[in-house]
RNA sequence: CGGGAUGUGGCUCAGUUUGGCUAGAGCGCAGCGUUCGGGACGCUGAGGCCGGAGGUUCAAAUCCUCUCAUCCCGACCA
C-alpha cells in the first residue's frame, strides 16, 4: 500500500481530551477518531488491526469448534424483560421505541437472544453440545466512558455461548474455550494472565478473566511469583486471603483510653502516638441492605467490599452516613472502635486480626482511642472471622504458599460458567437420552476485541509511539523511499516493494514526497514491527537500511542481494516478540 | 448521579483575574523561493460571529443567569 495513496492522517501533538497512552497514540497515529464520548471512527490503518485482531480470534474459536453467527444489534424489550434484566441492567440498556411504540434497546450482550434462538431450534441432547460465537459491535451507556477505546459505549466484542447437556459436558465446553483464549492472546503476542474472577452482574458460579499486563491497567491483581510454574492468579476483587483464623492468646495489658484530639486518620492516629499501622485496628462502619455493619481490619490495609458483601449476604453495601456513624459510636467520624457500639448486632473481622493482641483502636468517643485492646478479651459484641481484606503483596499464594505480587492488568476476556441461569428463566430445554426434559448448561465467553487493541499499546508504546507486535500490526513492515525523485532510490524501493509483497507480507510503502525526519517520526509513530529504509547515501554504499522497532535495533542489508538477506531480518524481527 | 476542570481558526494553546483599539501565537493548510538522512527556513495567503441562549453595559471572548458538550476523580464493566 503506498501512503500517498493511502489516509493516514498523523497528528504531532495529542489532541487534549486525550488522557491514557493508547487513546493519544491511537489518535496521533491516524488510526481512530472521536465521534462523541466513548464512540470512534475506525480509520483505515486502525481498522486494519482491529480486524486482524478479530481474525486471530476467529481461527482460534474456529479451531476450538464454535461457530461464527450474527445476531441483531437491536433487540427487541420482551426478551430482557423474561430475564429480569430489562429493570437489572438499569441505565447502561440503550433503549428506545420504534414507531408502533414498542420497547428495544441496542445489545449489550446477547445471552437473552442466543437462547431465545436455541430454545425453538434444539429439542435433543442429540444436538448438544452448542457453541455460536458472533463479532459484533455492542452498546453499553457506560456511567462514564473513559480512556478511548479502553471503556467506550459502543465497543467490539466477540462473544460466545456454549449449551451442553450436563456439567460434566459445560467443564469440557469452557476448558476448551480457556484453551483457545491462551491461544487467542499468545497468538497476539500479548504478555497476559489468566486470573480467578468475580461474576459480576453476567452472573452464574464461576469465571475467569484474561488480562494484559500494563501498568497503566485499571484492574489490579494478585499473582504467585512462583510463574510460570505456579500459574496461580486472581483479580484482587476475590483474591483470597488464606491466612486464616489462628487466635492469639498472649497476655495483653488492661485497656487504656488515651486522648487523641483531631486526630481522625490512621496517619494522624498513628504519627500522633507514634504507634505503626499494622498496630491499629480500623473500624469500618458500613449499611449492607439497609442493616449496619461494622467491619474491623489492620490499619495498613483495604477492605474488600465484594468478600463482606458476599459474607454479609447483602445486594448492595455501602459506607455509612457522618451521621449514621455519629449515631453508632456517639462520636464523630475517625473514633469509631469495636468496644462500646450501638445499634450493630456482630462485628465482622479480618481472620489477620486475629494473629495478633495488644492493639489501638477508637475509643467511640470525640478525640479518645483505646490501646492495649484485646479482640477475643475486651471485645462483647459477638465476632465473626473471615477474610474480608485485599490481598497484597508478600501474602501467601493460596495454591503453593510463595508470596504473590501485585500487578495492574487490563481485563480483555472474560469466560463465565453460566449454569442454568438464563436456560431456566427462557425455558431452554431438551429431552435428554431417557426422555427427560432438561434446562441445557450454559456457558459465555467475552472478548473486548477493540479493547485489545488499546491494551496491546498500553504494553507496547514508548516515546517515539507504537511498538505493534506483528500478529496486531496494521502492516508487517514499513518500507521508506527517502527520496521518491531520485529514479536510481526509487527502483529500488520499487523493487523492495513488489519482492516484499511477493513474500506475502502487507507492506506500507511511504512513497511521499516529505523530508526524511517527518517519515522516520511517522514510522516510528505508527510502530510496525519492521522498517526498511532505502535511501542515497546507504544505496551509494550498496545498502539498505532496517530496523526493529521493538528492539531499535538497526543494521544494513546488502542492496544487490537484498532478497537473500530480507529472511534473516524478518525472522530476527519475529523473534524478538518471543515471550 | 455526586465532586473537580475545560470550551477561542483543522490541532495545541495565550488573552478572561481588573470589560475598551482591527482577537493573537505555534503547528497544520495553499502559493513562491531556498533546502533535503531524525518532525527545515523565508516571504505571501486562506481560515475564528471566542460552545449555545438570554441578560448587564456606551462597550462583552472577558461580568451575571440558564443551557449544551468534553475531560478527570468516585459508584459499574469486555
Amino acid at each position: 500500500m503506498r501512503w500517498s495513496r493511502y489516509y493516514i492522517p498523523t497528528l504531532k501533538e495529542a489532541p487534549a481530551d486525550a488522557e491514557v497512552v493508547s487513546h493519544k497514540l491511537l489518535v496521533r497515529a491516524g488510526m481512530i477518531r472521536k465521534l462523541t464520548s466513548g464512540i470512534y471512527t475506525w480509520l483505515p490503518l486502525g481498522l486494519r488491526t482491529l480486524e486482524r485482531a478479530k481474525n486471530i480470534v476467529r481461527r482460534e474459536m474456529n479451531a476450538a469448534g464454535a461457530c461464527e453467527a450474527l445476531m441483531p444489534m437491536v433487540i427487541p424489550a420482551d426478551l430482557w424483560i423474561e430475564t429480569g434484566r430489562w429493570e437489572k441492567f438499569g441505565d447502561q440498556l440503550l433503549r428506545f421505541k420504534d414507531r408502533n411504540e414498542r420497547d428495544y434497546c441496542l445489545g449489550p450482550t446477547h445471552e437473552e437472544v442466543i437462547t431465545d434462538l436455541l430454545r425453538g431450534e434444539v429439542r435433543s441432547y442429540r444436538q448438544l453440545p452448542l457453541n455460536l460465537y458472533q463479532i459484533q459491535t455492542k452498546f453499553r451507556d457506560e456511567l462514564r466512558p473513559r480512556f478511548g477505546l479502553m471503556r467506550g459505549r459502543e465497543f467490539m466484542m466477540k462473544d460466545a455461548y456454549s449449551f451442553d447437556c450436563d456439567d460434566a459436558g459445560a467443564d469440557r465446553s469452557y476448558a476448551a474455550m480457556r484453551d483457545a483464549y491462551h491461544r487467542i492472546f499468545s497468538g497476539m503476542a500479548l504478555s497476559f494472565r489468566q486470573v480467578e474472577a468475580d461474576t459480576g452482574a453476567i452472573g452464574g458460579n464461576f469465571s475467569h478473566e484474561f488480562m494484559v499486563l500494563a501498568d497503566t491497567g485499571e484492574d489490579t491483581i494478585a499473582s504467585c511469583t512462583g510463574w510460570p510454574e505456579c500459574a496461580w492468579a486472581a483479580n484482587v476483587e476475590r483474591a483470597p486471603v488464606v491466612t486464616g483464623y489462628v487466635p492469639d492468646r498472649s497476655e495483653c495489658p488492661a485497656p487504656e483510653t488515651v486522648s487523641t484530639p483531631g486526630q481522625h486518620s490512621v496517619e494522624e492516629v498513628c504519627s500522633f502516638l507514634g504507634a505503626d499501622p499494622a498496630r491499629l485496628i480500623k473500624t469500618l462502619l458500613l449499611v449492607a441492605d439497609g442493616t449496619p455493619v461494622a467491619a474491623l481490619i489492620r490499619g495498613d490495609r483495604e477492605l474488600n467490599e465484594i468478600k463482606l458483601r458476599k459474607l454479609v449476604g447483602a445486594d448492595d453495601i455501602r459506607f455509612a452516613s457522618p451521621e449514621q456513624v455519629q449515631a453508632w459510636t456517639g462520636a464523630p467520624v475517625g473514633f469509631a472502635g469495636p468496644v462500646g457500639l450501638r445499634g450493630v448486632d456482630r462485628i465482622y473481622a479480618d481472620n489477620e486480626l486475629a494473629a495478633g493482641n495488644d492493639w489501638i483502636a477508637g475509643a467511640n468517643r470525640a478525640d479518645a482511642h483505646v490501646r492495649h485492646l484485646d479482640l477475643h478479651r475486651d471485645v462483647t459484641l459477638p465476632i465473626e472471622w473471615a477474610d474480608i481484606r485485599n490481598a497484597v503483596a508478600g501474602d501467601p499464594c493460596p495454591c503453593c504458599g510463595r508470596p504473590v505480587e501485585l500487578k495492574r492488568g487490563i481485563e480483555v476476556g472474560h469466560i463465565f460458567k453460566l449454569g442454568t441461569k438464563y436456560s431456566e428463566s427462557m425455558k431452554a430445554v431438551f429431552l435428554d437420552e431417557n426422555g427427560r426434559e432438561k434446562p441445557m448448561i450454559m456457558g459465555c465467553y467475552g472478548i473486548g476485541v477493540s479493547r485489545v487493541v488499546a491494551a496491546c499499546i498500553e504494553q507496547n508504546f514508548d516515546e517515539g509511539g507504537i511498538m505493534f507486535p506483528p500478529p496486531l500490526a496494521p502492516f508487517d513492515v514499513h518500507l521508506i523511499n527517502l527520496d521518491p525523485k531520485n529514479a536510481e532510490v526509487s527502483a529500488k524501493a520499487d523493487e523492495i516493494h513488489a519482492f516484499l509483497e511477493e513474500l506475502g507480507l502487507e507492506v506500507l510503502y511511504d512513497d511521499r514526497e516529505e523530508r526524511p525526519g517527518v517519515k522516520f517520526k511517522d514510522a516510528d509513530l505508527i510502530g510496525l514491527p519492521a522498517q526498511i529504509v532505502v535511501g542515497g547515501k546507504s544505496l551509494a554504499g550498496g545498502k539498505v537500511e532496517t530496523k526493529n522497532r521493538r528492539t531499535g535495533e538497526k543494521s544494513a542489508l546488502p542492496a544487490e542481494t537484498f532478497a537473500d538477506a530480507f529472511p534473516g531480518f524478518w525472522q530476527g524481527v519475529l523473534d524478538s516478540w518471543q515471550r
